[in-house]
RNA sequence: GGGCCUAUAGCUCAGUUUCGGUUAGAGCGCACGCCUGAUAAGCGUGAGGUCGUUGGUUCAAUUCCAACUAGGCCCA
């Protein structure tokens, strides 16, 4: 008779194999369908709410395995707060004006572009961000990632850029707003602004010069012996046209500088380590070294500048370096950006007397009109004529070049708009405001709290056409800037209803309110500035045109969660914005991860060819492997991403998608509402397992509430490997095979596998999003919401965790160890195959057998044996003794009882019933209750 | 060059952080074996670590301190 008939073994649909690739699509129909955005929304109704703020990914290009990773953390946080029983609705958002996409517009529309208005030109920025955040959109939504697809946040909303307006609007009126000039490249042929993406380098050849810069200032401060000397401070440029903008000269303040006396009886001053083989350049043969000091010894002295009469101040800069020129470095605030920088820490104007053409304005004696690059012998010529030229150079060297015309560009001061860190104490605040905030890891508080308390006011200015535009005006008859909250709301309302285009399409007296006057002059004629705002500001006004503006939402965020990047970036201008606006920082928290590197921990660069694709991985792996990689690593550091990893994961996730399988084959025959066993009735060895599962259930909750979803990962698969699969699942198989299909010790079994189904389903779904809903299909549908998603956490009752049981059952797992290791002994001596072959002889020490001798009966079940018998090791003769726990003895020998043929179990009560010759006494009983 | 951070077995992570203290843990992978009633599954045993390097503090450091190296982000 073929007994495998009549055992209970596990029957499921539930495919071994997940076929991801296939199946994720299917699943995330299934949610489109069944809208399973709106069903968690709607069960959650009423709750206290979780805000994740979605910081808004730049609408440009596909995405990459950081947006991935970030995207998918996102989702893991608000899927878990949701069923920690939080309502926790998630809006993503999209960056939508900026640079990179008008760059990409202009390289499309190509010459077109020139003869385009700027509202054109907008229009094809406006569709190419459209076109990408479809992409996008898709790509998130591939992933598993659930939330409001259907209605994000752009930041090219009319609604949205009229927020902007709004909240720039508060700045320009509470007095946060000031005008000053400051350099940014330009190219006088294409006549416009560049950014720093816009500017190539290469060869170019300048005139370089050294040039003399009497002191004023007597060096009889600095050494007695120089008191009364004529003495020059030697500077070394590249650009000569920039020497009539010349307002101080840098020196490194740890630099010693030499005072050295030439046969004409001048003094020279450089950097001493370079002061011979600049005399050797200058042809100066003879020379004596007077007096040696630190640049710092020189700060704040004056010089005068080499043509003009005014004084050129010594200041000091830590970026004076001794590669090149003589250690003393010209510096004009008004032509350069470390020279502006070093220019505003000493109160330097950023003095720039060129105009859109790249002609001197009329202010600059000698030069007005010249064209600077023409200037340059200009000015070389006349340095020499006032005898200030030590020596002229032609130097090739790397120099920038506008993208589009190829030609050199210029740095060029112009007004610009600055959010103020001190008026309104903004620097102050938002230091403040830092420190209310939770910082994970903590220290991301040191990181944006240094950038903070040491960066200049904020250029808001961008000279470009995609963005919101700065919506402010200037009388026409005095000039001064006309703002007022009037005109703010007015143009707010129209920017609201057609957009920011208004502003350039619309003329001033069309966007100003009517009858509006100049509170200065009384004018009634206005000029719209051009300048739009830089998109850090719209994406950091976030917080107010989604979370405050949104009825559904709120402001301040529980959290918001991006790259460590972000400290300069979104959590700093958002900050900004909020303090100088709302006083506080717009977030409670502040979660930041790293990036995603290579397997050997090297940054993933199209260049190094290490780059690794979502979309790949997908088709290979399947998304569900991705969101287990994101859980699976801790993003505090780095992460890494590799092959192996995945094959790692992909071995991982078939142990816990196998686990779910077994469980439900084996819960077919099992309802839990009619069938299940009363705690208290439960066997203990099932009991044991509801105390193993209560304990992962808190730590990995707890896990969740803290972000540690690494954790979570590797509690699951732990717990799925060691705690099920080679252990309890392991035991019971007996039970669940070969009992009568209802009696309690089935029934207990089910029990405990179907909680623990449950509670693991719960536990996985936030991370592994999709296979969670595939079992959820599984496991029948009376009493549950259509999306596991939709669902809590299991509560799992407290009487679960039970000490005592735990503590002998680490005993008997500690024992159980040994007896494996006994039983490996033996099979590789060929006295055993399976472990039911074996007749194991468990020696104990004479204080142990209490404790053991209640699961005398149990013991050959937990072994997997035929039998076990206990005694005493100080009465055994032979057997293994125990490393680990000292006293312990195993005897194994093949079992002398015949085998039953449908349990396997070797046992004396084989063939007691001569109808069933090959069964065991135990098989018989239960045969006959079928 | 500056700021912040990271460095435990081939891979992913524990632990040591508020007491520094005997043979540093897990899973995966690998090797070998068992099973064939979870079967393109399951079980067992085993081999893998100078806890990045070098100094210092200490009776004692993977754990505290410093420097260095490698790597990351942000600045310059």
């Amino acid at each position: 008779m073929d007994y495998k008939q009549t055992l209970n073994l596990p029957s499921t649909a539930f495919p071994m194999k997940a076929n991801l690739i296939k199946n994720e699509p299917v699943i995330l129909e299934s949610w489109d369908e069944m809208k399973v955005y709106e069903i968690i929304r709607k069960s959650s109704r009423g709750r206290p709410q979780y805000m994740l703020h979605d910081g808004p990914p730049y609408a440009n290009g596909n995405i990459h395995m950081g947006t991935a990773f970030n995207k998918i953390l996102k989702d893991i946080i608000v899927k878990s707060r949701q069923m920690s029983g939080f309502d926790a609705p998630y809006v993503p958002g999209w960056d939508c004006h900026g640079l990179p996409i008008e760059h990409k517009v202009d390289s499309e529309l190509g010459k077109k572009k020139s003869q385009m208005t700027r509202v054109e030109i907008r229009r094809y920025c406006r569709e190419y961000a459209e076109r990408f955040i479809d992409i996008q959109r898709k790509e998130f939504k591939r992933l598993g990632v659930l939330g409001e697809w259907e209605r994000p946040y752009l930041t090219m909303n009319y609604h949205y850029e009229a927020s902007i307006v709004r909240e720039f609007g508060k700045f320009a009126l509470n007095g946060g707003l000031m005008r000053s000039k400051k350099p940014i490249y330009w190219c006088m042929s294409c006549k416009t602004a560049l950014a720093e993406a816009e500017v190539e380098y290469g060869q170019h050849t300048s005139p370089s010069i050294y040039v003399k810069f009497p002191l004023i200032t007597d060096l009889g401060r600095l050494d007695k012996n120089l008191e009364g000397r004529a003495a020059s401070i030697v500077i070394w440029t590249t650009t000569p046209w920039t020497i009539p903008a010349n307002l101080a000269v840098a020196l490194h303040p740890d630099i010693e500088y030499v005072a050295a006396e030439t046969d004409g009886g001048e003094i020279l001053i450089l950097a001493a380590p370079l002061l011979e083989q600049c005399m050797k350049s200058f042809g100066i043969e003879n020379y004596r070294s007077l007096s040696v000091f630190k640049g710092i010894a020189l700060e704040r002295f004056e010089a005068r500048h080499p043509l003009y009469d005014r004084s050129s101040m010594v200041v000091l800069a830590p970026y004076v370096a001794l590669d090149t020129g003589t250690g003393c470095v010209h510096t004009a605030p008004g032509h350069g950006r470390e020279d502006y920088d070093t220019g505003l820490l000493y109160g330097l104007d950023a003095y720039s007397p060129v105009d859109d053409h790249g002609c001197f304005t009329d202010e600059v004696e000698y030069f007005k009109d010249l064209n600077v690059f023409e200037a340059n012998p200009v000015v070389n010529k006349k340095l020499a004529e006032a005898g200030r030229l030590l020596k002229e150079q032609a130097i090739t060297h790397e120099y920038p070049h506008c993208w589009r015309c190829k030609k050199p560009v210029i740095f060029r001061s112009t007004e610009q708009w600055f959010i103020s860190m001190e008026s309104n104490d903004l620097r102050g605040k938002a230091l403040k405001a830092i420190n209310e905030v939770k910082w994970i890891p903590s220290w991301g508080r040191e990181r944006i709290y240094a950038m903070i308390a040491n960066r200049p006011d904020w250029c808001i200015s961008r000279q470009r056409a995609w963005g919101v535009p700065i919506t402010v005006f200037f009388c026409k008859q005095c000039g001064k800037v006309v703002i007022s909250q009037e005109i703010i709301d007015h143009v707010a309302a129209l920017v609201e209803k057609e957009g920011a285009d208004v502003w350039f399409s619309l003329p001033e007296e069309k966007l100003i309110p009517q009858g509006t006057t100049c509170p200065s002059c009384g004018g009634s004629s206005f000029i719209k500035e051009t300048d739009i705002l830089d998109v850090w500001f719209d994406s950091g006004v976030s917080y107010a045109a989604v979370m405050e503006r949104r009825d559904y939402l709120r402001s301040p965020a529980d959290l918001y969660l991006e790259g460590s990047d972000q400290h300069r970036g979104w959590f700093h201008s958002s900050l900004l914005c909020s303090v100088g606006t709302r006083g506080r920082a717009p977030y409670d928290a502040v979660l930041t991860h790293g990036f995603v590197v290579d397997g050997s921990g090297k940054a993933m660069h199209k260049s190094a060819g290490n780059v690794i694709a979502p979309e790949d991985i997908i088709k290979k792996y399947g998304a569900e492997i991705i969101r287990l990689w994101v859980a699976a690593e801790d993003y505090r550091d780095n992460v890494r991403l590799s092959e192996e990893i995945l094959q790692r994961l992909t071995e991982a996730y078939r142990r816990i998608r196998n686990t779910c399988r077994y469980l439900l084959g084996n819960l077919s025959d099992f309802n839990p509402a009619a069938d299940s066993v009363p705690f208290r009735d439960m066997e203990e060895l099932d009991r044991w397992a509801l105390d193993r599962l209560a304990r992962l259930n808190e730590r990995l909750t707890m896990a969740y509430d803290d972000f540690e979803f690494h954790l979570v990962y590797h509690g699951l698969h732990n717990f799925c490997v060691l705690d099920l699969s080679s252990f309890y699942l392991d035991i019971i198989k007996d039970r669940l095979y070969t009992s009568p299909k209802t009696c309690r010790e089935r029934r207990s079994a089910q029990t405990a596998m179907s909680i623990i189904l449950e509670t693991l389903i719960r536990l996985m779904a936030p991370i592994l999003s999709f296979t969670a809903e595939e079992v959820w299909g599984y496991m029948g549908r009376e009493g549950r919401p259509q999306s596991v998603h939709a669902d809590i956490f299991l509560p799992l009752s407290p009487d679960y965790i039970d000490n005592d049981l735990a503590d002998r059952w680490d005993t008997i797992i500690a024992v159980r160890k040994e007896v494996t290791k006994a039983l490996e002994i033996s099979r590789k001596e060929k006295v055993i195959g399976h472990s039911l072959d074996a007749a194991v002889t468990l020696g104990v020490p004479k204080e142990f057998i209490s404790k053991l001798a209640r699961y005398k009966d149990d013991l050959r079940f937990i072994f997997i044996v035929s039998s076990v018998t206990l005694t005493e090791s100080e009465k055994m003769g032979s057997g293994m003794a125990s490393e680990a726990i000292p006293g312990i003895k195993v005897l194994v020998e093949p079992s002398r009882e015949p085998k039953c043929d449908r349990c396997w179990v070797r046992d004396p009560s084989v063939g007691s019933d001569p109808g069933h010759p090959t069964v065991c006494g135990r098989c018989l009983a239960a045969m006959n209750e079928i």
